[in-house]
DNA sequence: CGTGGATTTGAGAGAAATCAAATCATGTGG
DNA sequence: CCACATGATTTGATTTCTCTCAAATCCACG
């Protein structure tokens, strides 16, 4: 059981890091809590102390910041593989929440062994930090993303790169990638309201670049998206080398 | 010299983290070379390779992109004691650029000697993640800016923030602190036209709440600033337990 | 087959951008 | 010490993208 929970670990890892045998069986040791979260459950709160960190085993998780006045800026999407609060191991205290953008799975691993795993394979650690340093590659990119581009250009942006980083832990077929999500959360992804994400697809649709189908995206003309969106993929470091 | 240089450094990783005195003294051996830059001197480029850190000792810098057709996006602003790309030392590749605002002298670092610091010594590795972490910290309230401010509540949040890490490292004198930066670069921060920035300063001075003298901010009226901002500091992560 | 959430459509309002030009420093060289 | 060049700030007028408000439709599910 907690070797699935890894699998899918190992395997995000390994799509930026070179890890050897001994690293991956490492992983494997792990002791890993299997829990099951509903669709719009939060996690953890912001202000809150974490002691341990969430691995998305299956499904889709979000992290976001509210103003105090209730508006909700979501700050990354994250895929099955990925840690998204692997932060909290030296900021212990939350400073966003966490929340199920679907029903998942994920695996609670408590800090203190993360930290003797950190202690005794310094290659590991290194690994870790790094998905630490591409997250906040993906921050910067979607500052200029909400911060530059019009709401078209936002949303190709967005599309095209999910499909770039479900692709790489092979959540594709083809062009089309399955991520249930509605257009309000899309809004509060790229600072849009509502109204106009829903007039972003359309545009988006009306020029072939793209088919929605339920959850399933379907990058129609993944070039043309790309291009409409000025999406370059250098800022996600999906090499080990780079 | 060199004493000089890592002295900035010490301080402001202080802010955020235990060191023991075996840890200063580690950080004070390593190899920093001096080096000036010219204000708005590109001191490296998106794409390019590092093989060196650069830690700010005097002046300022800020992290930016841009986008193909030229429109440029300031992700961060960095002071004195602070390292802009440490994220360099596992991510190679520039995802970004890191240019000179103000004339300043920088600390180059070998990344090997990190490197090898890191090895031997897990206190600071552990404490130059959690400086990286901040960093990803404050990018996250970047985007909330950005993505959910009215042009007021967004220059008045930069003001409260700038203010707070500058006072966490002694670099103002009363409410006061010193930021050479055009209304130009400040609209490159916070998504605003030029125009609309200067209309921005015009309101928070009509409103009592700061004055500018050249480069000189004046906090005349902190908590009101703070709160037009909505401006909660503990994203910054300030104090080490947390 | 009703029900509530999600999507879609229409119309009007608003925050900020753009365009254009004036004014205000700041610094340089004659 | 002043004329001039250059960059920064300020002001005014207009435009545009996106939001808000409101309501209709669609759709999945019990």
């Amino acid at each position: 059981m907690a070797g699935t929970l890894s699998e899918a670990l190992v395997r995000k890892i390994s799509v930026s890091n070179r890890l050897d045998r001994a690293d991956i069986e490492t992983l494997q040791t792990l002791p890993i809590q299997r829990r099951e979260f509903r669709a719009r459950e939060i996690i953890v709160h912001d202000g809150q102390r974490a002691t341990q960190c969430c691995l998305v085993a299956e499904g889709f998780v979000f992290r976001s910041k509210s103003t105090p006045d209730g508006q909700r800026q979501i700050l990354s999407l994250h895929i099955p593989g990925e840690i998204p609060d692997l932060q909290s191991l030296h900021l212990g205290i939350m400073d966003h929440d966490l929340v199920a953008l679907t029903s998942c799975t994920l695996g609670l691993i408590p800090h203190e062994a993360l930290k003797r795993m950190n202690a005794v394979f310094p290659n590991i650690a290194a690994a870790l930090w790094r998905e630490t340093l591409i997250d906040a590659s993906i921050f910067r990119e979607w500052i200029l993303n909400v911060g530059r581009r019009t709401g078209v250009q936002r949303m190709a942006h967005l599309l095209s790169e999910m499909r770039r980083r479900l692709e790489a832990v092979g959540r594709t077929s083809g062009e089309t990638f399955r991520l249930p999500i509605t257009q309000a959360e899309l809004g509060d992804c790229l600072a849009l309201s509502t109204v106009h994400v829903n007039r972003v697809l359309q545009e988006l649709r009306g020029d072939g670049l793209i088919e929605i189908d339920r959850a399933a995206f379907n990058l129609l003309d993944r070039a043309g998206l790309e291009e409409r969106g000025q999406f370059d993929p250098h800022y996600l470091h999906l090499t080990p080398s780079a």
